[in-house]
DNA sequence: TGACAAATTGTTATATTATAACCTACTATG
DNA sequence: CATAGTAGGTTATAATATAACAATTTGTCA
């Protein structure tokens, strides 16, 4: 099976490859990944799961930022449009996107178990989706997919202790 | 084409059906369809478009409901459990569902112009995601499938007067 | 350089969405 | 009618998000 965020893996060299990966982007784009900005994307990738505003929020004065609500949801406003950050919006957080340089829609597959979500990459769930659109004469501007359950990893594991309690 | 929630239909009948056909699902479950709920059930049904729990709320006070907050997320997760209604989570909204019959999760179309919701019933998207989950082995639980964009009425109408002016 | 325009962030206040906790009233059943 | 279970009422507050305006920084170009 392939590597996912579901299986053990170096997550410091997936923080600092997707912030390198972000300027790169930025200067390209021609647009400003300002200090407020590429923090809230360091903690994002930081985080092991999807993070809400709130939480970043306290992340970010915990640094010393002079920040209050606005400063974070402008951030992760302006990481959303440049492809940078997902938004779950069924659980309002936020997750990196693993391949920001081809700007996409997110599917999602999210673990209940582990809070971990897993960014997928299917054609057939994009065709579909615009098979049906199309159906309907309906022009795409932007959709959502999240696909809540558990995942492999979870469904492995030893049941919990409370079945022996 | 097919007839959709984008074409003019005849909208009292849809309110009325789906709340007789609700009353004998609840019957034949064993579960109670109480006041509360099919006042909500047809409040959601009567608007033309997904709505929201305070603006749900609103209409019941008006009706003389001595109504809080709890009581219309408690109607409204009665409901969503069902099957008789969806969350759009993209919006924090709620709509009817056109077949509670067989309970399924809703996949929508959701027109930024008319802001009409569009239920879709794809077996491709279903299919997509399903092979998805699978190749993961992940375990699905619950998913959320929401397209946003111009539905085809809103696309075909002339252009805004603003044009104009 | 200096002055202005545009973009970004700070700041305060508030809107919107949702739930906790506890109490009361109703409903079905024996 | 006693009572257990379900539903709703009530108050308070948590969690999420934005409006509006001021201050600051940045880029540009005369």
């Amino acid at each position: 099976m392939q590597a996912t965020v579901f299986s053990p893996h170096d997550h410091t060299h997936c923080v600092s490859s997707a912030i390198s990966n972000a300027q790169n982007l930025c200067v390209e784009r021609g647009v400003r990944l300002t200090p407020v900005r590429q923090r809230v994307l360091e903690l994002v990738w930081r985080s092991h799961q999807p993070i809400g505003a709130y939480e970043l929020l306290a992340g970010l004065v915990k640094e010393g930022f002079n920040s209050a609500p606005p400063t974070v949801y402008r951030a992760l406003e302006f990481l959303c449009t440049q492809g940078l950050l997902h938004k779950l919006e069924g659980i309002n957080a936020y997750v990196g996107c693993c391949n920001p340089d081809t700007p996409h829609q997110g599917h999602f597959l999210l673990c209940k178990d582990c809070h971990q979500a897993q960014e997928l990459d299917s054609q057939y769930i994009s065709l579909a989706i615009k098979l049906s659109a199309d159906q309907h004469g309906f022009e795409i501007k932007r959709h959502t997919i999240e696909i809540v359950g558990i995942c492999q990893a979870c469904l492995d594991k030893p049941k919990k202790l409370e079945s022996k309690l």
